[in-house]
This record gives C-alpha cells, sequence and structure tokens, in this order.
DNA sequence: AAAGACACCTGGGAGC
DNA sequence: TGCTCCCAGGTGTCTT
C-alpha cells in the first residue's frame, strides 16, 4: 500500500495529535508481523512521552527519551489516531493508548510490516544500508550516476534499490519514468546524465506532488487523520494499462520486471535501437 | 559484487 | 453461487 508519500502524510496526519503525550499502555493483539513485535514494548513504553515522529525511507520512527519505535507499514498497513476508541477489527495488531485517551493503532491484513525498538544512539541494523533521502540534496545526478557504475540492470529496478535512493516504490518509479520519458527496461549503464538528470528531477517533483495530495489512494489507504489521498488521480501510468497515453494516445504497455507490473508509454518511452536489440537478444 | 528468485500473508477480482 | 487462480502499494534473504 503505503509508498514514501503515503507514510509521510501518515506521519504529519499523527503527529499533532500524539506529539508531547504520555504513553498509558501498549496493546499488542498479533505480535507476527513480518517481525515479531517485541514484547518488552509492554512494559517499557508506559511512562514515556512522545517527542517527535520523524521519518526515515518508509519507517516511521516515533521518538522517545530511551529510543525510538520503528513502525512500517509494509505493502497493506496503515496508522491512525482515534480520538476514541472504535471496535477492533480483525487486522488491527498493534496499539499505543495515551494518557489522554487518544489511540494510535496499526493495521495490516498482510502483516508485511512491522513494529521495531531502536535504543537511543543506536542504529537499527535495517536503517544501516539504505540510501538517501529522495527530497534532499544529497540525492542528486551525481550520487545517482555514481550508483549506476559497474552495473546493468534496468533502471526501474535501479530507483527502487533502497541503497540507490529510499521511498521510489512500484507507483511512484513507474510515474517518475514516464515523466522522465525514460524506458523502464532501459540498463542504468546505457542512460546519459542529461537523462539521469530529467530523472532526479522527476522523483523529487512526483513526490512532491504526491505529498501536498496526501498521498496515492488505492483500495483503502488513509492517512493518519484517515482521509483518502487524491494523487490516484493524477496516475500517468500505474495501474492504466491499454488505456490511452495522455500525451500521445498511444496504448499503453504492461510489462514485468522484476516480478513487479510495470506499465509504459511505448512512444513517450523509447528504447534507443541498439538497446532494444541487446535486450531482446538476452 | 550484482542480479534474480523466493519468501512472508491476506483479500479481492477474474474466470470458469 | 462457489471454487481456483492470480495479483497487489515492500523488502530482507538466499541462490546463482
Amino acid at each position: 500500500m503505503p509508498e514514501l508519500p503515503e507514510v509521510e502524510t501518515t506521519c504529519r496526519g499523527i503527529e499533532p495529535h500524539i506529539k508531547g503525550e504520555t504513553v498509558k499502555r501498549v496493546i499488542i493483539r498479533h505480535p507476527k508481523l513480518r517481525w515479531d513485535i517485541p514484547q518488552q514494548l509492554i512494559t517499557d513504553l508506559p511512562g514515556l512521552e512522545l517527542l517527535a515522529v520523524q521519518r526515515r525511507s518508509k519507517y516511521m520512527l516515533l521518538k522517545f527519551t530511551s529510543g525510538k519505535l520503528l513502525i512500517h507499514l509494509g505493502m497493506s498497513g496503515s496508522l491512525r489516531v482515534l480520538l476514541q476508541p472504535e471496535p477492533v477489527l480483525k487486522h488491527d495488531h498493534f496499539e499505543l493508548v495515551f494518557t489522554n485517551g487518544t489511540l494510535l493503532r496499526l493495521t495490516d491484513p498482510r502483516r508485511f510490516g512491522a513494529v521495531l525498538w531502536q535504543d537511543a544512539g543506536q542504529q537499527h541494523p535495517l536503517l544501516e544500508k539504505l540510501g538517501p533521502e529522495p527530497l534532499t540534496d544529497d540525492f542528486n545526478v551525481d550520487t545517482f550516476i555514481r550508483a549506476a557504475s559497474h552495473r546493468k540492470i534496468a533502471v526501474k529496478q535501479f530507483v527502487m534499490d533502497n541503497k540507490v535512493v529510499v521511498g521510489v516504490g512500484n507507483i511512484y518509479a513507474a510515474e517518475a519514468l514516464f515523466a522522465a520519458a525514460i524506458h523502464p527496461e532501459t540498463p542504468v549503464n546505457t542512460i546519459s546524465k542529461q537523462k539521469f538528470q530529467k530523472l532526479v528531477e522527476a522523483i523529487k517533483y512526483i513526490l512532491g506532488a504526491a505529498i501536498e495530495r496526501g498521498g496515492t489512494t488505492l483500495k483503502d489507504f488513509v492517512g493518519g487523520d484517515g482521509k483518502p489521498g487524491y494523487f490516484a488521480q493524477e496516475l500517468q501510468v500505474y495501474g492504466r494499462k491499454g488505456q490511452t497515453c495522455n500525451l500521445c494516445q498511444s496504448a499503453l504497455h504492461e510489462i514485468r520486471l522484476g516480478q513487479r507490473s510495470t506499465v509504459y508509454c511505448p512512444k513517450c518511452q523509447r528504447l534507443a535501437k541498439s538497446v532494444a536489440k541487446k535486450i531482446t537478444k538476452n
């Protein structure tokens, strides 16, 4: 479900309601997420004040004096603030109860998400090898090109690699490549600096625009305030297989790259002929 | 070192 | 209506 804009939207949605509040109780209803939710949270968190809600990649970091609670939404997770109790549903697995009665509830049907703990002053192993944040200056054409040297994977898989840049998932990878007019199968070592520059700008622009619209709602995503996102209305290629390109009216194609569906416009996102030959040969 | 396959899990939709 | 199959927004880990 959530890519970076959805996670950022969630952070912004929940922080005003819970920042400065003190944890009263931790409820673990189903500890089996991608990793087990640490049981000691039940005894360790109560009494602590939530200092801030931060984000690194698609991890939400709830900051306390003694460390940070890491929350990842996986494919199907959502995190909501409840100002008053609501009935507990089947996939409500984890909950923070604050002394003012506010609840922070994690729902995750597929349970690919995670709730983990990172002690103050320590770096959780999952955060160690992450690449730059796409919306900062650390992510730019130079770092991008450096990461691409000695590699020949398809550019779509490249931009979805967390070591290259974090937070670009299947939706926004497809959208950014369309915006930059790059065919998703293009080997990264054949892309010019100018094209890379366009791609960097496209990633920054699209993620920023999606955050402004509150994320992309597919199926049932809601931000921390329970409101849907509106970026889905602006998707140019993702989920539009067979429909016409908004720029040239060609029918959009779908291929699979790294076991992920990939939609693109065969006319706006052309492969160089020499490159196309190489790819079809293999 | 890089690339590819697979794993985790549930629910929804398509097709029969 | 009901069954089976395939697909889905992520990403760590294992195998080539």
